[in-house]
DNA sequence: ACCTGAACACCGTTCAAGT
DNA sequence: ACCTGAACACCGTTCAAGT
């Protein structure tokens, strides 16, 4: 937490470490950030990074932070159902930007990236009318859903290789979906059809404001 | 996908290694599922497990399906509803019973085990006044919500010691929640009085709840 | 205090060699 | 056709040694 001061600029520093480890993640994925490449990178030993960092979790969780940090300041709607629209979209848009966020998402969800967005889905769901427990699952199920589908596009980015025509990626899969078993499988077959034309971030927002609806019909009971 | 018929019931198949792989994964966890040690409960060497399997990989996927099949079976009711909400819960269990279920669901939704949630759900929501549209937003979302439930509760997996007391690792959770910054974490420390007492698999169902009021109410519209 | 880089203890995967 | 197990090409992490 405590930063010694250091005098000269081309130091190491957690800061640097972490921002190297996002170009390379953003770069080329999850697999290439190796403490060998990172320190390459950084033109230092691989055993450097350690005195800045504690291990390669951590090394994860901080450069994932850095970039939720930034991306949950600000966006503040009027009411609250708008500002949740505008925070999942905001979180979509930065897992698209930087799909190996996704896996970290999903898979640690009480890494700080991920309490904040359960405080900040919590935050607006504060209402006067609203009993605590009522709060406590509407938040849950917004950020499990929010953190289901970051593990979704997680595993999209490694199945789709760099570069691929996101077109034909999805022609592709419905294909594959249209070879399932009818007996077994009718109702993905059918929804193949959708599959290529439709829009993922249009559908991640349609499940919000499901689950907005069911909060709000929920309300009135 | 086809099979060799093999003279001694003790030579070694697909199906003898992924039970094996389970008994292991059940055991000792994720990390403990080495090539080495799975060769070693199968008294034989590392490399001849390659001959029945492609890689790692596919070993995950099919030990997760081998259980996952297993626990969709059956589980339906009269009404759809009823339907999806036993087979979450069903799901929930079974992750519980088996906590590394949890990484591969939410890590590779593109595998048959995930395939299969997202049939069923969708099978379920086939009614008659329903737009195809309406039905591929709200599979995905109840998907994408019971797959983001899948991650957290691996990683609760993997940060519960084993055979830690459950009440003291939520007191320990809540704790650490009311730690945070109060004026960064109202809500969540909010929360940390509730998290002790609170049910996961109650609160996962009411997230479902949410999600099935959201689809009953938009169908109104 | 901070950095170096060889060394350690692992991995998944391959493959010549066996039966 | 199926199995063996040494070997290969990696990892994350440690640590004596430097400055």
């Amino acid at each position: 937490m405590t930063k010694a001061p250091s005098r000269r600029g081309d130091a190491l520093s957690q800061e640097k470490i972490v921002e190297a480890a996002i170009a390379i993640l953003d770069k080329d994925g999850e697999s290439a950030l190796t403490f060998r490449t990172l320190a390459k990178h950084l033109a230092t030993g691989s055993g450097a990074i350690y005195w800045h960092i504690a291990d390669k979790t951590a090394l994860l969780a901080a450069a994932t932070d850095h970039i939720m940090a930034r991306a949950l300041t600000g966006a503040g709607a009027t009411d609250p159902h708008a500002t949740i629209r505008a925070m999942a979209l905001k979180i979509f848009d930065t897992i698209n930007a930087h799909p190996w966020l996704g896996a970290q998402l999903s898979g640690e969800p009480w890494q700080p990236a991920a309490m904040r967005i359960f405080e900040r889905m919590g935050h607006q769901l504060h209402a006067p009318g609203v009993p605590e427990e009522a709060q406590f699952n509407a938040a849950s199920a917004l950020s499990n859903y929010i953190l289901g589908l970051a593990g979704q596009y997680a595993a999209a980015a490694r199945r789709l290789p760099r570069g691929t025509d996101r077109v034909a990626f999805l022609d592709n899969i419905a294909a594959q979906w249209m070879k399932l078993d009818p007996a077994a499988y009718p109702f993905m077959r059918r929804m193949a059809v959708q599959l290529p034309a439709h829009d993922d971030r249009v559908q991640f927002l349609a499940g919000i404001d499901l689950i907005l609806i069911g909060i709000e019909a929920a309300k009135q009971t």
